[in-house]
DNA sequence: ACGCCTCGAGTTCT
DNA sequence: CTCGAGGCGT
């Protein structure tokens, strides 16, 4: 390849100098000094030179700003130093005390104090918008942007360097003749609500998707895979910390870092926004301006950061489990917004629960817009008296779920009422106050609902096609029989058209099932003709079964579940996971399961007799029994361990079984006071009444005899004892050692994502390990393991004194080698 | 009998 | 995540 020549090299040297100048005046100071057309006229010169001399075009060039070839998927990149995320302090607004209202900036405060033994000076914060954006890290070599990245899991995430590139205030090359040799920045992408608005115009007026909130369009915009898709958004950038400084002198306080970045020409919020102040008053100050100034912002924030100004002070304080003691994001409390209800509808569940939904007029709310909102049952809608038309207060609790809060009674719709005067009111509400229908909206089956129960129920069972098709999609739901592919759209087509009535069906479809009825539901024009992926119209001669392979793939590779999938699977009342497990545990086999009493159920550790009685009434219902043989006939096989547990011989002491009987007033004492006369369980069923136990007052012998006159319940009785002995006879020989494991007898919760086991693996080794995964802490756990995003289980935690780990904490706990955790402050 | 704790069930939107 | 309800210890 021919030299280039100097003066070319000169040229195009000087075209970079200037159009990054007028770049970074235009977009990051909002001051452009020269008109736009001079711009492109240097621009267009810049890609002339570069087109005859390909070896000028660097990455760094502005020309390279618009976006580069498509990669077909993003590499992974490691961080070399971690991405955090802030512990969050949220704030209610409702009250008005300084000391109620700001009690998380003061604990924060008082925490940071305690941290550094300084009780009375007060400390200096540098604070900051919070942006409702995506975490990027920019890394600079010898002043040049080689890398970019997003936050991913912390430690690993996606190398986006093609995309950020043409973000147009990323400078490619900092704004130093002397750059360290080493500089790594954290910052936020986003995209101004103008950009945003500029975006979702041209997307609706091509027809395409709208996006729902500049956080979600920037995310969609960054992660596009061609880069020239990216460079078409406009898209921001603030620069918020430095992680990495090699060959240059890193500043001490983080009010210098910025000033630094700044003369890098690296983009920063305006001044104003991100002051230095003191103390707990100068925190509580700054939140309330920037909360009244949040909706005048030209881009989304969703609360303020405070840090600790002094990088020394940062380094005493340290971190608890992966998140700085020295920062803390405050969140603004959730935002609420007001609409109308149009309707209010009734969900058939799976239980046959009714659940009233109100239909509400689309309304945006936090970043999303929101059409629906559960009214959970009918009490509910009677405490709040939510009615038909009424205008109410919708907010997104917490992080996601929509919920009313409350009525406006004002703009409840009247009619007027004729011969009104002064003791009768002269107009009443247009609408009634919502009641649960008598019937089923879905089936028409009567609606009933127990003495005492919240939910009212359909009781057509799976007559009902609601809760026929919510029963399979629980079945083929991925914590059950985990069928891939089979989702809501199949299962209302497969029941709608009549090709499946029971969960056995699904294990004799064909592909010839499928075709039909994929033909029939396009005559029907039933939601399937949305499933078609676009311009699938087309291919639906061409490869019209593709999709039917794969469910069928997915169908035959449910065949072995584990047998506590399986229990889940069927959908009994009142169990869940846990309950499937400890029943798969202790009995080990399926026909075990089927076969047990309640008694015998109701001896198993957190079974009851509610629960072991909804058990046992599932499988002696011929229907479901029924259903279970036809799942076996079509070759599914749930995996069990085959014997029973070897600790089950304690739980089924004959005392402890004859208390879980149902006999009123048998206390465990008197059970075995009985048990002593007649000398064993079935010798009960022949026991003369004079030979009850002397100890026993008349009204309880009398309850006893009364009890055994029914013949079922001698049944029962026999039943059980039988159980009993078969059971006994199939322990295992030897007792089992996992009393030994690192974590026998302990329970753990786990909160927030870990950096590297997903929630289900991190389970999985804790209950290899011997020990027990729970929902919620209380004092009964013995450690919370907190990732990124640790919520309220982390604030309880440190509350209640629990130990807190790590990932590291719980692997070195797994591997038996750590007494303790490393405790919370 | 009471109260704590855990589990089950239902839910929204992208 | 939140509510309601069942299980179990006190």
């Amino acid at each position: 390849m021919a030299p280039i020549p100097d003066d070319v090299t000169a040229r195009a040297a000087q075209l970079t100098a200037l159009l990054e100048r007028y770049n970074h005046e235009y977009y990051v100071l909002d001051a452009p000094t020269v008109p736009d057309a001079e711009y492109d006229r240097l621009f267009r010169e810049l890609q002339a030179l570069e087109a005859a001399w390909p070896a000028l075009r660097t990455p760094a060039s502005p020309t390279q700003r618009v976006g580069g070839t498509p990669v077909p998927v993003f590499e992974s990149v490691r961080h070399a130093v971690p991405m955090l995320s802030l512990n969050n302090a949220f704030s209610d607004l409702t009250q008005d005390d300084f000391a109620v209202r700001h009690a998380e900036i003061i604990q924060f405060d008082e925490r940071v104090r305690r941290g550094l033994g300084r009780s009375d000076s007060p400390v200096r914060y540098a604070v900051e918008p919070k942006f409702d954006g995506l975490a990027i890290s920019l890394v600079y070599e010898h002043g040049v942007l080689t890398q970019a990245a997003t936050r991913g899991d912390g430690l690993t995430g996606e190398n986006v360097t093609e995309n950020v590139r043409t973000v147009r205030t990323v400078p490619l090359r900092l704004a130093t003749s002397q750059p360290p040799a080493l500089l790594e920045v954290r910052g936020e992408v986003l995209m101004l609500r103008r950009d945003f608005e500029a975006l979702n115009a041209a997307q609706a007026a091509r027809g395409d998707k709208v996006f729902a909130n500049p956080r979600n369009a920037a995310a969609g915009s960054l992660r596009q895979l061609d880069s020239r898709i990216t460079a078409q958004r406009r898209l921001s950038f603030f620069a918020y910390a430095i992680a990495r400084v090699e060959g240059a002198t890193w500043p001490d306080t983080h009010q210098y870092e910025m000033q630094w970045l700044e003369q890098l020409g690296l983009p920063l919020v305006v001044p104003a926004l991100r002051p230095v102040v003191e103390g707990v008053e100068g925190l509580a100050e700054y939140y309330e301006r920037v909360h009244a100034q949040r909706s005048t912002l030209p881009y989304d924030i969703d609360g303020v950061v405070y840090k600790v100004d002094s990088l020394a002070d940062q380094a005493r304080l340290g971190f608890v489990s992966r998140a700085p003691r020295w920062a803390i994001a405050h969140k603004f409390p959730a935002e609420e917004a007001l609409t109308v209800v149009d309707a209010i509808e009734e969900q058939v569940g799976r239980t046959g629960a009714l659940t009233p939904v109100a239909r509400l007029r689309p309304v945006a709310v936090g970043g999303v817009t929101v059409t629906n909102a559960t009214l959970h049952n009918e009490d509910e809608v009677h405490r709040k008296d939510v009615r038909v038309g009424d205008t109410v207060i919708v907010r997104r609790a917490g992080d996601v779920i929509p919920e009313v809060v409350g009525v406006v009674l004002e703009r409840r719709p009247m009619q007027p009422v004729a011969g009104g005067d002064l003791f009768s009111p002269s107009e009443v509400p247009l609408h009634p106050p919502y009641r649960i229908p008598a019937t089923c909206p879905v089936c028409g089956s009567h609606v009933v609902r127990e003495e005492g129960e919240a939910v009212a129920r359909c009781s057509g069972g799976l007559v009902c096609s609601a809760q026929r098709k919510q029963a399979i999609l629980h079945f083929a739901g991925r914590r059950a029989m985990d069928i891939e592919g089979l989702g809501e759209r199949y299962v209302d087509a497969l029941v709608d058209l009549g090709f499946v009535h029971s969960v056995a069906d699904l294990y004799h479809l064909t592909l010839a099932d499928f075709v039909a009825m994929k033909a029939r539901s396009d005559e029907t024009a039933s939601p399937l003709a949305e499933a078609e992926v676009p311009g699938a119209a087309s291919s639906s001669r061409t490869a019209p079964t593709r999709w039917a392979e794969n469910l069928l793939a997915g169908i035959a590779a449910s065949k072995t579940p584990p047998l506590a999938r399986f229990l889940f699977a069927l959908g009994i009342r009142h169990v869940g996971e846990s309950t499937a497990k400890t029943l798969a545990d202790w009995l080990g086999s399926l026909e075990r399961v089927r076969q047990a009493p309640a008694p015998i159920l109701a001896a198993l550790p957190d079974i009851g007799l509610v629960v072991a009685e909804a058990i046992a009434e599932f499988f002696a219902e011929p229907n479901n029994a029924a259903a279970i043989d036809a799942l076996l006939a079509a070759g599914v096989r749930p995996q069990g361990e085959g014997l029973p547990a070897a600790a089950l011989a304690e739980q089924l002491e004959p005392a402890r079984l004859l208390t879980r009987m149902g006999i009123p007033r048998l206390t465990e004492l008197r059970a075995g006071q009985l048990l002593a006369q007649a000398g064993s369980l079935e010798a009960l069923v022949t026991l003369a009444p004079e030979q009850l136990p002397v100890a026993w007052p008349e009204p309880l012998r009398l309850a006893w005899r009364e009890w055994l006159a029914q013949p079922e319940r001698r049944a029962l009785l026999a039943a059980t004892a039988h159980q009993r002995s078969a059971l006994l006879a199939a322990l295992p020989a030897m007792p089992d050692v996992s009393a030994n494991l690192p974590l026998a007898g302990r329970t753990l919760v786990l909160t927030g994502t870990l950096p590297t086991l997903t929630r289900e693996a991190a389970q999985a080794l804790i209950e290899a390990a011997g020990g027990k995964v729970s929902g919620s802490v209380s004092r009964k756990t013995d450690y919370v393991v907190a990732g990124e995003a640790a919520g309220s289980k982390l604030a309880k935690a440190e509350s209640l004194g629990v130990p807190v780990l790590d990932e590291a904490g719980l692997q070195a706990l797994l591997a038996g080698t750590m007494a303790g955790g490393e405790a919370a402050s």
